[in-house]
RNA sequence: GAUCUGGUAGCUCAGCCGGUAGAGCAAUACACUUUUAAUGUAUGGGCCCUGGGUUCGAAUCCCAGCCAGAUCACCA
């Protein structure tokens, strides 16, 4: 037997009383609702016809008793809206009990309830629904937070412990309305690049997420086992190597929101399982998607907002196009006055040194230079802005350079000092990509657990022949973050991960 | 994984100088037919995260653990 609170109790003898006074605690008839509380709040006219016979359904989220009436608030999916209710015109006969009992005594904040009435202005100004009929739909037996609110819009005893907040979100959306715009505009943001992507005539696909293989990225995998087939499956940690076979097999553009699961230390940028946007799009290029990126995420700022300026934190951002352009040694020669371009892994390593940038003797040219960017650069990077030209070490499924040797065709976007996406030209020669993979091979038998695998199915794929590709992907959740202004991930995750609760 | 901070009523928090566990909201009872964080009066409500220790006595001090947040490390 579970541990009642007093007001558990008191809950539970309310529903008991309601049962036997003949009120259905949890009616089956549905409720046919007509209006929201938004929309009358918004369109509602004094004296108007309009609003004069509405239904709606929802929370009843306060009571002020006074007597023979009282006033209380009704939270629907769009928010909340005062009610009125007069004894006599919910109760026109003999019988008060809905009123005198059910009404004031029986029903309990967080219980759903459905209004029949009109709307009218109180003489405070409030719009207001008078109730002419009113109807139990579902009664609550725990009590919710009361969050309160005055007039200046201060909140009072506002329910704010994080812990609380994403075990139980579904207490955290009821009582906190800014969250759910959180994940409103979550959704709206995948319904904005859906239809940019769809405008265009790429094709949403899907692609496993439990793989006999993992790669596309460098990163620990969750691991499983299959029973009836009596193999090892991982969790994928990206759909990269998929898509690109749906290139190979004809398919000139195609992208999946695809959740993905790494293996890793968990942040406020970490949970174990997120979500990327990775498209793929045949005969172009990095340059190309460059292009893409800037316009496509100028739709979602303007989609969502209104306007390309997004305040984040401390920062105004603005992804109004185009994004400032650097190369990665731009980018460190800019934030450093060092021009490294030249620099063999020696110099390198004393350029580093020379920075306070700590390096290690495992470390290669590549590595360093990464090291020097995320040291000295990204934490400068406010704005969105494309850095391109990637050492060929960090990159092994991206195509070499055109013209700079030891670079491939490679950029990220940095915005609020965090990558939001990272694109390259397609390596689509199958004896480079198998080199490349073999190299791989090596650093994982030296101990780097994030090394990729080599895949061969891919490389037949490959060898089949796959054009030119322009691949790219988004982190969703950081991207939502920016576009939220929400300083967790946990902020913009219905459900992040979490320990359980009791041991 | 490391460091710091926190865990007390349904919620937000005080109490930490060791000596009967507190406030506001919520709940219960009464009054009140246009209130605005409604009001007034009264009442009830606690495994003070868990387990050890110190002490005559621990929410409070010490140790260990659990859970969370922040910062850092790896990474998206």
């Amino acid at each position: 037997m579970q541990h009642l609170s007093e007001q558990e109790i008191v809950r539970r003898e309310n529903l008991q009383k309601l049962i036997d006074a003949g009120i259905e605690p949890y009616p089956s008839d549905t409720f046919d609702v007509n209006a929201t509380a938004l929309e009358i709040k918004t369109n509602f006219q004094p004296g108007s016809e309009q609003y004069q016979s509405v239904s709606l359904a929802g929370r009843l989220m306060s009571k002020r008793i006074m007597g023979k009436a009282s006033f209380g608030e009704l939270q629907d999916a769009t928010g909340r809206i005062q009610i009125y209710i007069s004894r006599d015109d919910i109760c026109p006969g003999e019988d008060k009990t809905l009123y005198n009992e059910a009404f004031k005594k029986w029903f309990d904040l967080g219980d759903f309830i459905g209004v029949k009435g009109f709307a009218f202005y109180t003489q405070m100004g409030e719009c207001t629904i008078h109730v002419t009929e009113l109807k139990l739909l579902s009664k609550s037996l725990r009590p919710l937070p009361v969050v309160k609110t005055d007039e200046e819009g201060k909140v009072y005893d506002a329910f704010t412990d994080p812990e609380q907040r994403y075990r139980q979100r579904y207490v955290d959306l009821v009582v906190n309305s800014h969250v759910k715009d959180v994940f409103i505009k979550r959704t709206k943001m995948y319904n904005s690049m859906r239809e940019y992507l769809n405008a265009k005539g790429y094709l949403e696909v899907e692609t496993p997420i439990l793989q006999p293989l993992y790669g596309g990225a460098a990163a620990r995998p969750f691991t499983t086992h299959h029973n009836t087939l009596d193999m090892k499956l991982y969790l994928r940690i990206a759909n990269e190597l998929y898509l690109k076979r749906l290139i190979v097999g004809g398919f000139d553009g195609v992208y999946e929101f695809s959740k993905d699961f790494r293996n890793e230390g968990m942040s406020r940028f970490h949970n174990p399982e997120f979500t990327q946007i990775e498209l793929y799009v045949a005969y172009k290029d990095y340059e190309w998607m460059m292009n893409l990126v800037e316009e496509m995420i100028e739709k979602v700022a303007l989609d969502l907002h209104g306007t390309t300026q997004i305040k984040v934190g401390e920062n105004l951002i603005d992804f109004k196009r185009p994004w400032k352009r650097f190369t990665m040694y731009g980018a460190i020669k800019h934030f450093t006055g060092i021009d490294i371009s030249e620099m063999d892994e020696a110099e390198l390593r004393e350029t580093a040194k020379k920075l306070h940038v700590p390096v290690d003797n495992t470390m290669g040219k590549g590595k360093i230079i990464d090291e020097i960017f995320g040291e000295k650069c990204e934490g400068e990077l406010i704005q969105p802005t494309f850095i391109t030209d990637y050492p060929i070490e960090m990159s092994p499924l991206a195509k070499k350079h055109k013209s700079k040797p030891g670079l491939v065709e490679r950029f990220e976007a940095i915005c609020n000092k965090k990558e939001i996406c990272n694109a390259f030209s397609e390596l689509n020669d199958p004896i480079d990509q198998r080199q490349r993979f073999e190299a791989q091979l090596e650093l994982g038998k030296r101990g780097d657990e994030e090394a990729m695998v080599l895949d061969e199915d891919f490389l037949r794929a490959l060898e089949y022949g796959m054009p030119p590709t322009a691949g790219l992907g988004i982190g969703m959740d950081r991207l939502a973050m920016i576009m939220t202004n929400q300083p967790s991930i946990q902020d913009v995750l219905f459900f992040p991960q979490m320990k359980p609760e009791k041991p």
